[in-house]
DNA sequence: TTGAAAGCGATACCAG
DNA sequence: CTGGTATCGCTTTCAA
């Protein structure tokens, strides 16, 4: 039997109501009590019964994380950034991975929503209508997370319109004309959706017709990347490709140099996320780098300063982080 | 206010008991008022307050997962073994990622323990003892995994050990007799000293004498790998190198190519861990691969069955995948 | 400043 | 098979 509140109250004479309000700091309390008690607490290895007390309070500081199976690796550093806010403000992360089954998704949230959780984050992921729709049942907060979404639920993200202005400005810079988006060719991704059309408003800012066959690659995957030569044949059609992720980008990369295709001489390389993966690579990518940590530590600041209306959009920082492997030509 | 047991049971003209009863699937109950009630709770948007029910049954089914933060990428595939095992049994993951300060970790370490946690898992951690300590004022049982530990912790990893002998036996096989062993220098490290131990063993079986200054690098880091190639200078004193973790061996790898040493002409290499990684680079990493998920069930279950012994050690298999960096070399 | 007592929601025992 | 009731540990009025 664990130490409770009550075995210390009994120790230091006292109700269990002021060893409550002395270990939570509410309440007035004389100081040499709230001394005596907290020297005891820590003797007798007391640990407060969280679920008694969030029982008690009604409200929870728990916050649920859902984390797609396939997640790639910047979940972590949204994590992280979540982590260490939450920390901070004295709230609990339940991070849930989900499996690709939806009829296991489905039971996996609804195990979640019964710790009268206090919001839930989703990371990068598009839901199932199914999986959502129980997400919807619960009264908790929802807020998606570098993924925007087209239901009217909160987010913070990257402004991935704006995104692919910067990209394709810089490329524009670099002499490029003939440009490749690849891994954001799904229709019913709304942040695929959103960099396809910030592309080709881009490409028609410098006056660039917008070529349809250049975007490519339902799946943000590596698979995709590496499929990329292939796919277009050599001599390439383009000068420059986007990857819609840095994964995407090592596949293109990887498939470049089994094709024989030299990067950056004959094939310029950028990808979106610019995270550690980015450094692996010979030569090095070229990246658009989002603020995960970002994201993660204005989730929670967010929740916690109950700032969210039901349209919320807060964009986070994106900064370019010029690598090897984006040649300037001349035409 | 969310939906409680008693709601449900005023709806149904019953008892909370019963409700509790056949939500639960214990006790006695008749097939049809189940039916109604379960009905019921669905309509309602009932979903269970864990916390009451932890706080009533005493015992929780929360097992907290401690995960560095420098968490090398296999930490999501031992979780992903844990939450899927967890899930089928009905256990809930709190996984915590640790920060670097000693105090800001004990502080985590205190919070997560609030939680009357059925265990805590250690993930490839090395704690300080002072946070050790407080985890062992606690009475919930402790398990490491993927990291074999000297003081008495039940551990669940691969045979660092024989997995040396594993990676020197396929190396000598290919005619390599001059080896180093890259990021397992630590002499602090329980599983650092296995591998040298290992490796010295394995290299004696084949009659190579030992060289001291072969085994280099204490942080099982990138930085390591790529800082290898310069620390020896060219030409290289050895033909084959291990990398203590796949990270270290990508270090190396580009190391090699920004030094031109070609691999895996003039240099071979082979690393420990094998996950994903293995397959971004090129060439290919040969690799030993750990058995992550099947840590991370094993962990779960042996939780689940009380199979926890003071002194309990589980060795997880070990597989060797060839690569691209391996070359066989005659003499 | 402190204490007594009433919950919070679910469970389990014991009657019926 | 079902209902009443005590209980888990903590918080929070309300009085003292």
């Amino acid at each position: 039997m664990a130490i409770t509140i009550k075995d210390i109250a009994n120790r230091a004479g006292i109700s269990a109501a002021s060893v409550s309000r002395i270990l939570t700091n509410r309440g007035r309390f004389s100081a040499e009590t709230a001394q005596r008690v907290r020297q005891l607490a820590e003797e007798m290895g007391y640990y407060k019964n969280q679920s008694a007390a969030d029982l008690s309070q009604k409200a929870s500081r728990v916050i649920g994380v859902l984390v797609p199976a396939t997640h790639t690796n910047f979940a972590d550093e949204i994590i992280k950034g979540m982590q260490r806010q939450a920390f901070e403000l004295g709230y609990e992360l339940l991070i849930v991975f989900l499996e690709n089954d939806v009829q296991h998704q489905i039971k996996t949230v609804k195990s979640l929503l019964s710790r009268q959780l206090l919001a839930v984050m989703m990371l990068a992921v598009d839901l199932e209508t199914a999986v959502f729709d129980v997400l919807m049942t619960a009264d908790t907060h929802l807020l998606s997370i570098s993924n925007q979404l087209n239901n009217g639920i909160p987010s913070i993200s990257s402004d991935n319109y704006a995104m692919m202005h910067t990209i394709v400005d810089y490329l524009y810079d670099q002499g490029h004309r003939q440009i490749a988006l690849i891994g954001a060719a799904d229709p019913d991704s709304v942040v695929a959706t959103l960099r396809r059309q910030g592309f080709i408003d881009a490409l028609a800012k410098h006056g660039i017709r917008y070529d349809p066959t250049l975007i490519w690659g339902i799946e943000n995957a590596y698979q995709t990347g590496l499929e990329t030569i292939q796919n277009f044949g050599v001599p390439l059609p383009f000068t420059a490709v986007i990857g819609s992720a840095d994964i995407v980008g090592i596949g293109i990369l990887n498939g470049a140099k089994d094709a024989g295709v030299s990067v950056p001489n004959d094939l310029s390389i950028i990808t979106v996320d610019g995270t550690d993966l980015t450094q692996l690579t010979r030569p090095r990518l070229t990246a658009v780098q989002q603020n995960f940590t970002q994201m993660g530590e204005l989730a929670i600041t967010t929740i916690a300063n109950q700032a969210l209306s039901p349209h919320t959009i807060i964009f986070t920082d994106v900064v370019l982080k010029p690598g090897d492997t984006v040649a300037k030509i001349s035409r």
